[in-house]
DNA sequence: CCCGATATGCTCACGTAGAGCATAGTCAGA
DNA sequence: TCTGACTATGCTCTACGTGAGCATATCGGG
């Protein structure tokens, strides 16, 4: 029997901005004590002061403030990680990190040395559909889910993950759900298809209770395109990105990453940067008129090489007119 | 200079089951430990055992079921509550509370003599408008808030509190949003509406840093109707149906709440027992079965009164169709 | 002055939601 | 046995939002 492990609690945060049509999450350096590949980046991590941090979203917003000198904004919690396994190395020390999780949206993008941004599809490279369904998708991701689907052992565990990978990934006709962004790492993270899966595999290796689930042997598949990142974050990533998209439909988030007068334009794409898709041009300008969501200034913006555009501005009141309001996303146009 | 006070890390059930039309939740006497108003009961509560608990969720259903013989089907994760006051009197023990809150829907109602099923609307009385817009909101919510509003020292206070308590509470031309359960409560918290704040406030009187937040002088309004309950739990509570009330619009969580075959009308009343409202009986019969969320069976329930209501069940095929699929709430119905 | 580029306005078709009427079965009591 | 109350189920009509694309406005540069 061994110790009863330490339980330690600490913040993480997935800090957001887009620049230039390009989402972009902040990354640190990893803990020594974390690292493993040096390629591997973090998310920010900080500790909660029980002391004196009133409440979680203020002692993330303290340590962020102290790392990278970011003043945050707009804060929300994501979901609290807290598997036994989503830090093996840490389990290795007798402790037990639960993290909260928090996104955070900001407009500027100056950092510190120690940080840096990173485009967020960098990390899911079959995330983002702007330029059509990405190749990677039907290519290389698929028959890798459907060999592994086969590979079960009994038939009925093959059903399933066969209704999986097509409802995740929308395959077999299922359409494509752009809010699963999580459910769809989490699937190619079980298949083995990441980095993260075998370096945990190998990192629990021997633990107590382990024993059943040995790293698979055999040839590994060629890993996926796409940034691992160290511990559990690029599962926090997912979640935030999932998380986000849905938002994006019901709250006026978006104007969080926006200058305070920006051109639709400059709205259209910052939206189709996080949603992944195009969309109808003239149909989100009409959504969002119609809505109420924003109000023109009368100035324009000479910037566009053509006909200027007038520039907008949030418009507040639609808070208290309208229970849900969103850029409720307009189709997706095929390019 | 006090110790740093040590953090312990808990799971708490918001258990929900609809029975006779009437969501409710389960509900357990306090820990004596945080036992004040002995009528002030609490949310089931569990420890994390960090050995051998390998999931949060897991360890949540572990002790719902040693302390109340329930096995919890549908589990989520709601939020993660870990103010330094949301639990005054462990903050005088010297203790950080964090706690992971759980929504966990169930169909079977027998439980041990240690809990008990609570009407939720008991704990918030104005968010049942199923038989029209409550007396209570205009009565007596709204006056109270205005009050509260017009005592701020400052105008943009003051307008700041006008501006919240309408978009919340759906008062001057703004409409009511089902969903904002939580941000009402906060507000009658904040208002010193509900008894909790006036409880928490004496809690922490004469605890460091809290000198410039003393108990406010005077005669106290009188509380409104709806139970309180220990700690921060009618908090969680908020959260809870707040999430849920939004998560019925886009996934088929509803069905985790009722038998397998049920007819529609049993359907369409557990939905407006959670949202709160009447709908158009035939519009709703409408949307579901265009929806594919139902299939029809052929055998019919007999215990109607009237015509025999065919009996359906829930068509899982539906989640390789659509992407988001829920029932879509169509307009409340004025009675 | 024309062309390319972008912004902005407008129309049209189509599906779906809101509302209510009409019809189908069943039961209890006259 | 008939009738009325009651519930289920089907159908229609209208209004409006959304998908799609054409048309026009306004700029800079050759």
């Amino acid at each position: 029997m061994s110790l009863q492990p330490r339980v330690s609690i600490g913040l993480n945060a997935v800090i957001v901005a887009v620049t230039e049509e390009v989402p972009r999450i902040l990354t640190v350096l990893p803990r020594a004590s974390e690292q493993g590949d040096p390629a591997e980046e973090a998310l920010p991590f900080g500790p909660l002061d029980p002391e004196h941090d009133r409440t979680l979203d203020r002692g993330l917003r303290r340590w962020v403030h102290e790392q990278t000198g970011l003043p945050l904004g707009y804060v929300e919690q994501l979901y609290t990680f807290g598997d036994r396994d989503r830090a093996p190395r840490a389990r290795r020390r007798g402790l037990r990190e639960v993290s909260v999780a928090y996104l955070a949206l900001v407009r500027e993008t100056s950092v510190g040395v120690a940080a840096r941004w990173r485009g967020w599809y960098e990390f899911f490279p079959w995330e983002d559909w702007r330029s059509g369904r990405p190749d990677l998708i039907d290519g290389t991701i698929a028959p890798a889910l459907a060999a592994w689907a086969g590979s079960a052992p009994d038939l009925s565990t093959r059903q399933e993950r066969r209704e999986r990978t097509d409802i995740v990934f929308g395959l077999g006709g299922a359409p494509w759900d752009g809010e699963r962004v999580l459910e769809r790492y989490e699937l190619l993270y079980e298949a083995y298809l990441v980095p993260e899966a075998w370096r945990d595999r190998e990192d629990l290796a021997g633990l107590p209770g382990e024993e059943a689930r040995p790293v698979p042997p055999g040839r590994r598949p060629e890993p996926l395109p796409g940034r691992p990142m160290a511990v559990d974050h690029r599962r926090l990533l997912a979640t935030a990105l999932g998380r986000l998209r849905g938002k994006l439909k019901y709250r006026p988030v978006v104007f969080e990453l926006l200058p305070p007068a920006f051109t639709l334009l400059q709205l259209q794409r910052v939206v189709e940067a996080l949603a992944g898709v195009r969309l109808h041009k003239q149909n989100f300008r009409r959504l969002v008129e119609n809505a109420g969501l924003v109000e023109g200034t009368g100035k324009v913006d000479a910037q566009t090489g053509g006909r200027p555009a007038e520039l907008f501005v949030f418009r507040r009141e639609v808070l208290r007119e309208r229970p849900a309001p969103g850029v409720g996303l307009p189709h997706a146009r095929r390019v």
